[in-house]
DNA sequence: ATTAGCTGATGATAATTGTCACACGACATT
DNA sequence: AATGTCGTGTGACAATTATCATCAGCTAAT
C-alpha cells in the first residue's frame, strides 16, 4: 500500500459525479484527497469498520463480501471502476457492511466523507448525481443476485465466466482473477461442484483451462447454458 | 382503487424524508399529490412502464417482483410503508425494473418525479435524507436476498415465517398475505417443497396451519432451523 | 349444474447438489 | 528434507430438491 499524487481536474472519474461542482469545492476536495494503491489480495475496507472515508475505486478490480450468519464467506459482487462499491452503506450506516477486497492490483481515491457530505448539504444537484450512482450499482447488485438465484449449478457458473469475459475483459480468454472456492463463494454452491463443472465444460469443448487462465472457445453454447442450463 | 384527500402537514411518513423542507415546498407538493386506494391483488407499478411519479406506501403490503431471462416470475422482496420500495430505481431509470402489487389494501402517495426533482436540486440536505432512505431499502434487500441463497430450502422457509411474524405482524399467528407458490417464487424453490416443507413443520409441532394462518407454536426451534437448516 | 382453473396437498421417482475421502502439486516454514 | 497448508481435481455416496402424476376443494364462468 503506496500513496502518491493526482490531479482532480483532470481524473477520468471525475465526470461521473463531479460535474456539477465549483472550482472552489473540487480544489478543496483535491487538495485533501489520499489515494490508496493496493496489492492483490489486500483488504481494502473491513466489515464492521467505521465509515470515514467516501471511497472511490480509480483503477484494478475488488470483491465485495461479507460474513454470514452461519459464519462462512459470501461474496455479494465483482467491482471495477465506475462501479461505485463504497457508495453502497455510506449514507446509511455508521459501520461498513461489508469487506472489500482487492483482486487485482487497484487504486482507490479516498475523499474524506464529512467534507462531501457538507458539498452535498450545499449542492442538490450533486447529490442527485450522487443518488443515480448509488442506485445504478445497487440496482445492478440486486439484479446479478436475483439472475443467479434463478439458475442452476451450471447456468451459474457459466454465468460468471461470461461476466468476466463481457464485463470485465472485454474478451474470451483471460485470467481469472479469483480461485474456483470464490466462485463458488459467489453462486452460493460448493467449490467441488464449481470445479466439476468446469470440468465438464472443458470435456466438452466449451472452454480452454490452463490453470487460472480461461479461454472460451464456444460462447454461444455457455451463452445458453447460462440462460437456461 | 379509489382516490382521497389527506394533508401532508401532519403525514406520519412525512417525518421520514421531508424534514428538511420548507412550508411552501411541503404546500406545493400537497396540492397537487395524488392518493390512491389499492385492493389485495391490484398492480400498483408495472415492469417496463415509465417512471413518472415519486411514490410511497403509506398503508398495506406489497410485494415487488419481476420477470426473469426464462420468464419466470420472481419475487425481490415485501414491502410495508417506509420501507419505500418505488424509490428504488426512482433515480437511476427511465422504467421500472420491478413491478409492485398490493398483497394487503394498501395506499400509495404519488408525488410528481419532476417536482420532486427539483426541490431536490435545490436543497441539498432534503437530498441527503432521501438518499440515506433510498440506501437503507436497497441495503436490506441486497442482505435479505443473500442470507436466504445461503441456506437450505428448510431454513429458507423458516426465513419467511419469522419474517411476516416479526418484520411484518409482530406476532406469532397471522394470516399469511400470500399463496405457497409466491413463497416459492420468493424463496427459489418448488411450490411442492415449500408446501412439503410447511406440512412437515406442522407434523413436528412447530407451526399450526389452517389454510393461510400460520401459528408458531415453537419459536425457537423455527429460529434454529432458519439460521442452521 | 357443469366445466375449467387455481391452490393446496401427497407420493414416487429422477435430477441435482452436498459431503466425505483421497490424491497431487505448489509453496512456505522449520 | 520433512512438514503443513492450500488450491485443484476426482470418485463414491448421501442428502436435497425438482419433476411428474394425481387428487381434493374452492371459485369463477357459462
Amino acid at each position: 500500500m503506496n500513496t502518491f499524487e493526482c490531479t482532480c481536474e483532470r481524473c477520468h472519474l471525475r465526470t461521473l459525479f463531479f460535474n456539477h461542482i465549483s472550482k472552489n469545492d473540487i480544489r478543496s476536495i483535491c487538495t485533501q484527497k489520499v489515494e490508496h494503491r493496493y496489492e492483490k489480495g489486500d483488504v481494502i475496507l473491513c466489515e464492521g469498520d467505521p465509515i470515514k472515508n467516501f471511497l472511490y475505486l480509480k483503477e484494478g478490480l475488488v470483491k465485495l463480501s461479507r460474513t454470514t450468519s452461519d459464519d462462512k464467506e459470501q461474496i455479494i459482487s465483482f467491482a471495477k471502476p465506475f462501479d461505485f462499491v463504497s457508495l453502497l452503506s455510506v449514507f446509511s450506516s455508521e459501520n461498513y457492511h461489508y469487506t472489500v477486497t482487492a483482486i487485482e492490483d487497484s487504486t482507490t481515491c479516498e475523499l474524506d466523507l464529512g467534507q462531501v457530505k457538507e458539498i452535498a448539504r450545499e449542492n442538490g444537484v450533486f447529490t442527485l448525481d450522487l443518488m443515480t450512482r448509488v442506485s445504478e450499482a445497487t440496482d445492478r447488485i440486486i439484479l446479478d443476485n436475483l439472475e443467479i438465484k434463478q439458475k442452476h449449478l451450471h447456468g451459474r457458473v457459466a454465468y460468471v465466466l461470461l461476466f468476466f469475459a463481457q464485463n470485465v475483459y472485454g474478451r474470451d480468454d483471460f485470467e481469472l482473477p479469483i480461485s474456483r472456492k470464490e466462485i463458488a463463494e459467489y453462486i452460493g454452491m460448493t467449490t467441488e461442484n464449481v470445479i466439476r463443472t468446469l470440468s465438464e465444460f472443458k470435456k466438452d469443448k466449451i472452454i480452454r483451462i490452463f490453470g487460472k487462465e480461461i479461454d472460451i472457445i464456444d460462447r454461444e453454447r455457455l451463452e445458453s447454458i447460462s440462460l437456461h442450463g
